[in-house]
DNA sequence: ATATGGGTTAACAATTTCATAATACTATAA
DNA sequence: TTATAGTATTATGAAATTGTTAACCCATAT
């Protein structure tokens, strides 16, 4: 989870293609797009995505067939996959469960739905982590809930500790403000656009240190 | 049911407002247009619809604005309205919004996603009537007062239980508190300002997952 | 009588919004 | 280049709203 997200869309209706392309760029991620089956096999290969989004039904090679060769290279062993399937046929997403995909999503969709289903599977990814941060004299404690800074424990609200706990995972990042919004709010709740500056506020007001740094019109990053 | 069912759409830009009534009308449905707000409001009076469709932003009366008018008469209290809102709003200005409406649907969206989003709301109306509620891995049964969440049951007191019900009749549907009290205390009785909020969280407690959203000053909604 | 559970309230904490000020960014003119 | 006005973004303090916990009342069951 260092750098940016990436991820390779495949759908033959450029309509869909748009759309996910345009929500899931907003939330920070990189996206490409494929037209066709092996389009995607050659965009997947030039791009690593950390998580492709294939089309079942797509003239030439049909998403469960691109599937099949991706997962056949070593490269794309643990790249997350997911299919897009407009059919609610039961046999065809078991079918593409068993063939190496990590999740589907009937179509169509909400963008929202999509989004929070695409959010979920990267955060399922990041659990990995450790759960306590040290930076500098800050020390986070994910499982306890606790920050200490130069030994004496610092209160934090929830939204505040996760809020800096998010920074802190990966110091010097610049968190783009949809991407904060996506981890801590999730996609469903939507607040408005203060909110996350009062927190950081208050995070800098308790910390009494300025470690976490405003980049204009992008984000916030800690340091 | 086998009666044609009636659509009104309300929309600034001819564009879209043939395409949708082309395929709406290639569904089976009869569509009416109108370009504006009052437009609408006059041929939603003359036609009876049973579902209306308004873009937010027109000339003259917004979307909302025709909603709020429309559902101040008896005649369209119950008829399904769905607001179309332009992608680049959604998260931001949205929220609280679709407080009259029953749902609403982003643009530019593709025929196809409109299509099914129709067919489902008038799907969501006929089963209205049944005592059992299914939603996700919910499942209400109104009769027998039972919840279960993927097979095993929950128990919920009356007024929770009668809350949840309230909220996953409509998904998606924003709730006024003042709504939720006269559903459920009725307008005789007062109750505090925090009785819902309560109760709201021994249902969230109780069901270990958030499928209740908070609407800040406006609500909660079921999702 | 005593225990139990639902429903309500009250007090306080957390979260979000709002209005306004401060700041950085941009384009244009001098 | 430098100055300047206008625009966009963020910071801030206060207010409004919601979340949480514990306590209380009341009806019913033990």
């Amino acid at each position: 989870m260092s750098t940016t997200k990436k991820i390779l869309i495949a759908d033959d209706e450029p309509d869909i293609l748009e759309i996910l392309e345009f929500n899931l760029t907003a939330e920070g991620y990189e996206v490409t797009t494929a037209k066709n089956g092996d389009e995607a096999i050659e965009k997947a290969k030039k791009t690593s995505p950390d998580l492709i989004i294939l089309d079942i039904m797509m003239p030439g090679k049909t998403g469960i067939e691109v599937c099949n060769l991706l997962r056949m290279m070593p490269a794309f062993k643990e790249t997350l996959i997911v299919f897009l399937t407009a059919m609610s046929d039961e046999g065809t997403e078991i079918k593409g469960l068993e063939t190496g995909a990590d999740d589907y999503l009937t179509k169509p969709t909400s963008p929202k739905v999509l989004l929070s289903k695409v959010n979920s599977l990267f955060r399922r990814l990041n659990k990995e982590e450790s759960t306590v941060i040290k930076v500098g004299d800050i020390e986070i404690d994910r499982e306890k809930y606790i920050v200490t800074h130069k030994g004496t424990d610092i209160i934090l609200a929830r939204k505040e500790f996760e809020l800096l706990a998010l920074l802190a995972s990966k110091p010097g990042k610049v968190f783009l403000r949809n991407e904060i919004l996506n981890q801590i709010w999730g996609t469903e709740v939507i607040v408005g656009d203060r909110t996350i500056d009062v927190h950081i506020r208050k995070i800098r007001q308790k910390l009494e240190m300025d470690c976490i740094t405003t980049v204009k019109g992008v984000g916030y990053k800690f340091e």
